[in-house]
DNA sequence: GCTTGGCACTCTGGGCTTCAGAGTGCTAAT
DNA sequence: ATTAGCACTCTGAAGCCCAGAGTGCCAAGC
């Protein structure tokens, strides 16, 4: 691709992302300063369709960016944004308000990137297994039902109902609950279940007991298998899209929505095999659900300590405002990662 | 309204609410047996119009009705619908899946009513007010930092990271943790807090100071500030509805299901100044929310031995299958009752 | 006196045509 | 290589027509 074709097809795109409708010859003329005719720049965009960058909705009608199109774009084309002051001091401003728990950051984060954006926001909870514990609580709800609390670092708290496997006295489970704590402090999850497994070919008999007891009521606790949480925000922003005018198109996209597992899944679909360190892009066909190839995902992973542990992201038309969405989500994925890694610094 | 209008208007209503069309004189005469012709039927509903029940959406079109005749209908009209055996079998099927905690079960039931009944399910939280409290947990999060952990007999876990007033060792922790345990036992919430307050004029200094301190500590934990969350499924239910085709009709509405703090006021709304054993219904314009002027909601409170501490509802087109709906809420709400009831009996 | 068949009237919505507007592709001239 | 000119094409809004569905009213009938 020539020097021309990527003026002409820049000029394309920021037209369309702007007025949703297809980009004819005299407008980009006008748009690169009518540095060209809107004859030649007619011949560019015939060229430009036969490289599958854009496209027709029929003869006779502008061109509109194809999904390869935008690829392009976002990959060299695109200009970048740097978000202005004046939105930075916003973005501090809301992060001011009272924040203490981390239940209430990852609110106000999905709350700040959906009104910013004008799309919808997604922001995942941290995953737990990278984070060590902090404290094993145990309390018996009936002689044969205890309450599982494990507490990390971060102030995290994860919780699960245990069916005990016989029955036992408060000071059993005690007991229990001291061993739990001793041997499990600032361990990870995942190197919390294999100490516990190791203790099972221990020597003590005692701490053998406790830890077959512990692994039975730890599984869950320990596992991974429960989805994660989700924060969304900005569901209704879908309808100030003219694209999603129609109720036939919106409906696939809410259903991905309505669910918190597939949220999960297509987020963290979205983030894998890229660097880390990055935000990432898909656009529209990129998608792995058929439901949301209509639209386009930014997404980025955030990390605390350094250890990826969830992702925020955005979700919108595939005509999205990609620079200005990239550097919001960069932002908010860099706020939290700070901020996460704070809380879990112990200072 | 003599028995002739109420058949008519049942017929009109009863018609409308699978059809989703207006209603001519000639299909209520076949629906009532033909034991009047269209022509007295037309009689009839240009009485029912006069009397508000029902209205044209142009002349020469049939009849549609209005919030009134919906109204009307529920109050007096209405068939009762009695689930049959076989969806109860789903039910309680669905019900046996691993339900340990709380939260499983909070969400299933709302999965549940969202699929049986095709509309929008939503499902309050309990008020943690009326569960007693099991365990207060306090875990130092930083020197300045503590979590606190209040555990209720239902096995509901709330937290909140509270600032301490200073500077305190891990001893001092653990010693204000057991006052806590030992004075706020299978105490409410609301009595907790009176409790506290109580021992600030008391003889004993120790008894004085750990209060205080404990109720600037539990200050966000005992009061109800936070909005309860809210389970909600079958969001795009909507757009199955016809009423519902253009998309600035559902945009209010999902504004509002967007929005967990406006859902919890709308369902509080509609329960509250009602018998709490019974279902209640708004019926659009009767809705305090602009925003779902257009839609109906079947809610009903459930308890906790006895006591209303939550609501579970259903909301959708004013064109809705009232009775069957009513009699899933019910059923589900009684579900919850009874399982609530259950888990905090403390056996 | 209620009920009903008959009839004229009305409104909607789909189908058809028309037409301006926007945009293209091609060609020939520069 | 670029561009002005021109014929061609497609959309979408506007206007029109007409069948269909439904009403209201009137006069005849039980």
């Amino acid at each position: 691709m020539n020097e021309r074709q990527k003026d002409i097809l820049q000029a394309i795109i920021n037209t369309y992302i702007t007025t949703a409708e297809a980009v004819g010859s005299r407008t980009v003329a006008k748009k690169i300063g009518y540095i060209l005719s809107p004859a030649s720049v007619r011949n560019v965009m015939s060229d430009l369709e036969e490289m599958g960058y854009v496209r027709q909705p029929h003869t006779s009608a502008g061109r509109v960016p194809t999904d390869t199109g935008y690829r392009c774009y976002v990959d060299s084309l695109m200009d970048a944004y740097e978000p202005d002051p004046e939105e930075q001091h916003r973005i501090e401003q809301f992060y001011q308000a009272k924040i203490k728990q981390i239940e209430d950051f990852m609110g106000v984060s999905s709350r700040l990137l959906a009104i910013l954006t004008r799309y919808t926001a997604i922001v995942q909870t941290p995953k737990m297994d990278t984070e060590r514990i902090k404290r094993v609580e145990l309390v018996p709800l009936s002689s044969e039902k205890v309450l599982v609390i494990l507490v990390t670092n971060v102030g995290d708290v994860k919780k699960n109902v245990a069916v005990l496997p016989m029955e036992m006295t408060g000071l059993e489970i005690e007991q229990l609950a001291r061993f739990l704590n001793d041997k499990l402090d600032t361990l990870s999850l995942a190197d919390a279940r294999s100490l516990l497994g190791s203790f099972l070919d221990s020597e003590d008999v005692l701490d053998e007991r406790l830890a077959s007891l512990a692994l039975e009521i730890l599984e869950e606790v320990l596992s991974e298998e429960k989805p994660r949480d989700v924060y969304l925000d900005g569901m209704e922003n879908i309808f100030d899209q003219p694209e999603f005018r129609n109720v036939d198109l919106v409906r696939p996209v809410l259903r991905v929505l309505d669910e918190k597992v597939r949220l999960n899944t297509l987020i963290e679909w979205c983030v894998a095999e890229s660097d880390p360190a990055e935000v990432c892009i898909r656009i529209g066909s990129e998608n792995p659900l058929d439901d949301v190839r209509s639209c386009s995902i930014v997404a980025s992973p955030y990390r605390i300590g350094g250890r990826t542990t969830g992702a925020v992201g955005v979700i919108g038309p595939t005509r999205m405002h990609y620079s200005r969405v990239i550097s919001l989500v960069a932002l908010i994925a860099d706020k939290l990662s700070h901020v996460l890694t704070e809380m879990s610094g112990g200072e």
